[in-house]
DNA sequence: AGAGTGACTATGC
DNA sequence: CGCATAGCCACTC
């Protein structure tokens, strides 16, 4: 990252989004997209979280994508930190997946209106 | 300004 | 949702 100011309007607002996410519930990157109006930019969220690795007020870990899937593990500290975190929270998680992920699921769009 | 890239998603088999 | 493809948007060089 350039940290170069000026234009992380969408960073911000997927950080505002995530912190916003209740503990021991979880939800998708296309979720929050659409939630800002991208729709097409889950992408663009996820990148988003890796620019927020730094600021540890953001739970990233509990942000999966549209399966589920702790796809971003890779990008936290340990291999197993973002799990473990998840866990913590009273949420399954088992290879890498969320278990009742359709129950935990979080819509911004529709839970935070 | 063009090309490359990515923590994704939808669709098809 | 197993694997493969294509489309997608914002960002960086």
């Amino acid at each position: 990252m350039a940290e170069k100011q000026g234009k992380k309007n969408f960073f911000e607002d997927v950080y505002e989004v995530v912190r916003l996410i209740p503990e021991g519930r979880v939800t998708s990157y296309g979720a929050i997209a659409s939630y800002l109006g991208s729709k097409g930019s889950a992408r663009m969220v996820g990148w988003a979280l890796i620019a927020s690795q730094p600021f540890t007020a953001i739970p990233a870990h509990r942000v999966v994508n549209r399966i589920g899937m702790l796809t971003g593990k890779q990008h936290f500290e340990a291999g197993n930190a973002m799990q473990e975190r998840l866990e913590k929270e009273g949420v399954k998680v088992v290879k890498d997946q969320v278990q009742d992920f359709e129950k935990l699921f979080w819509d911004p769009a529709k839970e935070l209106l």
